[in-house]
DNA sequence: TCTGGGGTCCTAGGACCC
DNA sequence: TCTGGGGTCCTAGGACCC
């Protein structure tokens, strides 16, 4: 019962003060397609990605619970999936050939429409902004609320169902609410009764809420986790709790504690915003693995122009660039190269993505990707620029800027056997007086010309 | 499970600095 | 030059999530 240490005077840092909302939409690809073509619903309905109508290429987004009961599962190649349940428009022109082949067996098929989920998206997360504080979305179907300011714990389930009525009668979108005095159990609440669900665990439940999960239905635990827990003998969420977390630690670093501290229904983390994206990235895979080099060049400079769009279209500057082969069986490699200041230059992106994937341009390659990263929202920090014009003047114990001038001195030199100078930033950084700070992409023509 | 795409966070070793 | 100790950044890989 005797929570952490607390800091005095930190304004409303018990947990058990908080009432989390974690609303979760039910198979929400499927859901939007039936918004469109009202006649799906009650029916199969698979959403695949990589998907073309008629083809059978691609894998498994979202299958309806209808598709769920013929073995059609998340992540299945669609080939597979098709096995178990065939497709509706086949059976128009087959049905008198087959006549085994019922409607009642068969499935409707429709590709991924990513902008047509994001405007659905954007209605249901209206609504969570008029129904909390403080919102975290997630990921497009999932988000969390914190709610204290605006219920009860005796009223939090009239409170939560009137957010998943609202988001029906609205939007004609089903989701799953959970409530619970944490982030981390308000998930688990809300994925404990899917679809169409409500769980609401009290602060005096929680722990006996968790004791009885098994150990996977943890955030943060997954096959792998979840196989060596049960080698040493934790089965279930209780098990955990009651477990001495010193092993813990010893074998999972970080996450072991977090591990121990979410099974006993401990979770500090608050509701917050998200911020700013950490990187951007695009990948694609071959139908087969491929050997020469040249398509796969073609697709590496593809994905580098999409992600460096990407990353203009969001304002973000890049000082990262990476790359990912993916090689058979399923060996996953990743180069990168780190660039001394920012840049929004899509030319750049494409010659290092290029430079970094010559290891591998000969190789049996099932997958490319390109990646950018360390990312620097321009607009969000003036000051950052304004560090660029006036670093020089900066002594080397201001953190607060000049990481763009200093970096950007180093351009010229690869061999720097650098000396002295407590901070090389002021005496180099004379060298990037032409970059004119106006526009992102100015003065990176030049950093091209260097690398 | 014979493997799609877009992310996050953590770890570990090495380089380099003071 | 064998040795100290602390810190940061970079890269590669891995686990995990939706």
């Amino acid at each position: 019962m005797t929570d952490g240490p607390r800091l005095p005077g930190v304004e409303g840092e018990n947990n058990e003060d908080r009432i989390v909302l974690h609303v979760d939409a039910d198979c929400f690809y499927a859901a939007c397609e039936r918004l469109r073509e009202p006649e799906l619903e009650g029916e199969p309905v698979v959403v695949g990605m990589g998907y073309e109508p008629g083809e059978t290429v691609g894998a498994v987004a979202t299958a309806s619970y209808e598709a769920r009961e013929f073995g059609v599962e998340s992540a299945q190649a669609i080939s597979t999936a098709l096995e178990r349940l065939p497709r509706r428009e086949t059976l128009s022109s087959e049905a008198d050939d087959d006549p085994d082949l019922t409607p009642d067996e068969t499935g409707y098929y429709r590709p991924v429409d990513m902008d047509y989920y994001e405007s659905i998206a954007a209605e249901v997360q209206d609504i969570l902004h008029d129904c909390a504080d403080v919102v975290r979305e997630v990921s497009i179907d999932e988000a969390y609320l914190d709610v204290t300011e605006r219920t009860a714990w005796d009223v939090a389930d009239g409170f939560a169902r009137h957010v998943k009525d609202r988001i029906r009668r609205e939007v004609g979108v089903v989701v799953s609410v959970g409530v619970a005095p944490t982030m981390s159990a308000a998930k688990i609440a809300s994925d404990y009764d899917k679809p169409d669900g409500l769980t609401v665990v009290r602060p005096g439940e929680l722990r006996a809420f968790l004791a009885p999960l098994e150990v996977d239905l943890l955030h943060g635990v997954g096959p792998v986790t979840a196989r060596e827990l049960r080698e040493i003998g934790l089965e279930t969420a209780g098990d955990v709790a009651e477990a001495d977390p010193e092993p813990l630690v010893e074998r999972f670093g970080e996450r072991g504690r977090e591990l121990y501290d979410r099974a006993r229904g401990e979770d500090d983390r608050r509701v917050e915003p998200k911020g700013d994206p950490k990187s951007f990235s695009r990948e694609s895979a071959f139908a087969e693995p491929v050997s020469e080099p040249e398509p796969k060049y073609d697709q590496i400079e593809t994905l580098a122009a999409a992600v460096a769009d990407r990353a203009r279209r969001e304002g973000a500057l890049y000082r990262t660039v990476g790359v990912k082969a993916v090689t058979p069986p399923y060996d996953v490699n990743t180069r990168e190269r780190s660039l001394p200041g920012p840049v929004d230059d899509p030319a750049l992106v494409d010659r290092i993505a290029r430079e970094l994937f010559t290891e591998f341009d000969t190789e049996p390659v099932r997958k490319v990707g390109v990646r950018v990263a360390n990312l620097e929202f321009a607009s969000a920090d003036q000051a950052s620029l304004d560090g660029w014009e006036t670093g020089k003047q900066d002594t080397g114990d201001d953190a607060s800027d000049s990481t763009g001038a200093s970096s950007m001195a180093e351009v010229g030199d690869d061999s720097h056997p650098d000396s002295d100078s407590e901070s090389d930033s002021e005496s180099r950084s004379n060298t990037n007086v032409d970059s004119t700070p106006t526009l992102p992409s100015s003065g990176q023509t030049s950093l091209l010309d260097f690398l």
